[in-house]
DNA sequence: CGTTGAACCTGTTTGC
DNA sequence: TGCAAACAGGTTCAAC
């Protein structure tokens, strides 16, 4: 019956969610449009919406700096780009000052749930959800960021203030010991883990399941009870999930669109996320869910044993097709 | 320390 | 048919 729900789904507008993978692929598109252009102006079409847009903008801004968006604006005018780069979830655009006056800053952009960065030949259209658009000194190179449900954030940095430092490392950088030794001192289930951003930056809600089953780990084994074997499983499998993943332009579930205006096609590539009773393409057992840390969990109940903790959480067990 | 749930959001889907 | 409730989830925060 759920599979009736797919064909449908081509006359939807794609939906995103932004992960590692994601932002990867709009870092790789905008780069090569971004750097060494340098920013003339910067709108904020919610700011004068009326009063409450202001507001919204307060919230989206989220350095309390920027009292006024106008400082915002004051702020970056005139910057150049120098490099454009992911950091975790996050967009990091290193901005030089006009005329090297001033400190080096960067404009580091997360796009929460819905939010879209692309580069457009106009500075229209500019839809209600429009919140910032940079005019850049080339024309037809127009950066519009747009978020419908805004809880993506704007965030201007200066080199002192580092609010990336508290985030794990990057999973496709970090070696196995370390990992190892980040794993060890967590007694936290593994679904929990990979969405703690201070464990590892990057991976979300669609990844964290992904790796999981690749990894033939239960969601909701913990994290310091793994022995070597499982460790380097998961290590293995959460690289190899955001490599392919990569590769395949991001996964658009709705709405995802890269730097260009591409969607990514990972989404067909899926093993376990939103499949909640499909056949595994393993095994054939129906795919489960469950919530854990109040986030939904997609796994395979006869593939993904390993390290199964047995808690109230844990729905009556019930054999599967298998 | 770890976990849960609420809050923040709007558009879509589901259920009565 | 129509409307209300549920759902979706990245992050932060409060409470246990």
């Amino acid at each position: 019956m759920h599979s009736f729900r797919s064909s449908i789904r081509c006359a939807v507008e794609w939906f995103l969610m932004p992960e590692l993978p994601e932002v990867e692929t709009i870092v790789r598109g905008l780069r090569p449009l971004l750097t060494g252009r340098r920013i003339l102006d910067a709108e904020l079409p919610s700011a004068n919406a009326n009063g409450a847009g202001s507001s919204i903008l307060r919230r989206i801004l989220r350095d309390p700096e920027w009292k006024n968006p106008v400082d915002f604006v004051d702020a970056i005018r005139g910057s150049s780009i120098s490099a454009v780069r992911r950091h975790g979830k996050h967009l990091v655009f290193d901005l030089h000052p006009p005329n090297g006056k001033g400190s080096t800053r960067s404009l580091l952009v997360h796009l929460g749930m819905t939010g879209r960065l692309t580069c457009e030949e106009t500075p229209e259209p500019r839809s209600a959800h429009t919140h910032l658009i940079l005019s850049l000194d080339r024309p037809g190179r127009w950066l519009h960021y747009t978020d419908i449900r805004r809880f993506g954030r704007l965030q201007l940095l200066d080199a002192t203030g580092d609010p990336l430092g508290s985030l794990g490392p990057d999973p496709l950088e970090v070696a196995f010991p370390e990992f190892v030794r980040l794993l060890g001192v967590r007694r936290a289930m593994l679904k929990s883990l990979l969405l703690d951003q201070r464990f590892l930056r990057g991976l979300g809600n669609i990844y964290a399941d992904e790796s999981l089953f690749r990894a033939r780990l239960h969601p909701a084994a913990l994290a310091a009870r793994l022995n070597r074997q499982q460790a380097r499983r998961l290590y293995d499998a959460i690289r190899e999930t955001l490599t392919l993943a990569i590769a395949a332009g991001g996964s658009s579930i709705a709405n995802y669109v890269d730097g260009l205006g591409n969607t990514g096609y990972f989404q067909h590539e899926h093993q376990v996320y939103q499949r909640t009773g499909d056949p595994c393409f393993r095994c054939g057992s129906r795919i489960r869910k469950m919530i854990i840390a109040s986030r939904s969990t997609h796994f395979c109940p006869n593939c993904q044993r390993s390290g199964r903790s047995v808690r109230r959480t844990e729905p009556t067990v019930r054999k599967g097709v298998a």
